[in-house]
DNA sequence: AAACGGATGGGCT
DNA sequence: GCCCATCCGTTTG
């Protein structure tokens, strides 16, 4: 396991949504560490009238027109927060959402964090696998590179399909075939 | 099993 | 002022 590099965000955004299907998320706090495998992706192109960047570059988005590879957090319905994950090049505002995780590492914080101790509920979602996983909207712009949150290369080749459908939780733009799950995973948000 | 509505506040027209 | 890239408990069929 290994941190992906620059230029496996710098490539098409629904290609770096298929390819993080099966790497690592990790975050490492005082509390502990929490890690999970990456099972549920969402792209969103520039040209998408569902994606924040649809309508240019504003003060929230702005880091989805930056460098790839970095974190896009973006507080929504008055009480949580997203994970997305900047992708293409400079100047092109698109992202990948990560949209559920499987629970590998860390899992007695998760379900602290989360107050739940069903493993399916910690982190099925895009909200909640940010309480899960300690995320916070400080690492706004940070490079997923580096600790303390950071994304894995899974080393050896990908022993499972890829589901491709419809998005979820959005009225414009649903009919996109933008979501890519792995499938059979039992920790997606939804089938 | 599915549908519904409340919570709760920032972003943008 | 309206719209949300959501979640959860409650109600309904």
């Amino acid at each position: 396991m290994k941190p992906l590099s620059r230029s496996f965000f710098k490539k098409p955004t629904i290609e770096v949504a298929k390819s993080l299907l099966g790497c690592h998320l990790i975050h490492e706090t005082p509390e502990g560490k929490t890690s999970g495998i990456i099972v549920e992706t969402e792209a969103y192109l520039h040209d998408d009238p569902a994606s924040h960047t649809f309508n240019g570059k504003t003060p929230r988005n702005t880091v989805m027109f930056g460098p790839p590879g970095k974190a896009y957090i973006y507080f929504t319905y008055g009480m949580y927060y997203c994970f997305n994950v900047s992708t293409n090049k400079e100047g092109i505002g698109e992202g990948v959402l990560i949209r559920a995780l499987e629970p590998l590492e860390g899992i007695d914080l998760m379900k602290k964090r989360r107050k739940t101790d069903k493993i399916k509920q910690l982190c099925s979602g895009p909200a909640k696998l940010v309480i899960a996983m300690g995320i916070k909207k400080t690492y706004l712009g940070h490079d997923l590179s580096n600790p303390p949150l950071q994304i894995l290369h899974s080393a050896g080749k990908k022993d499972f399909k890829i589901i491709k459908t419809e998005r979820i939780g959005i009225s414009t733009g649903r009919d996109l075939p933008h979501r890519f799950y792995i499938k059979g995973n039992e920790f997606i948000s939804k089938k």
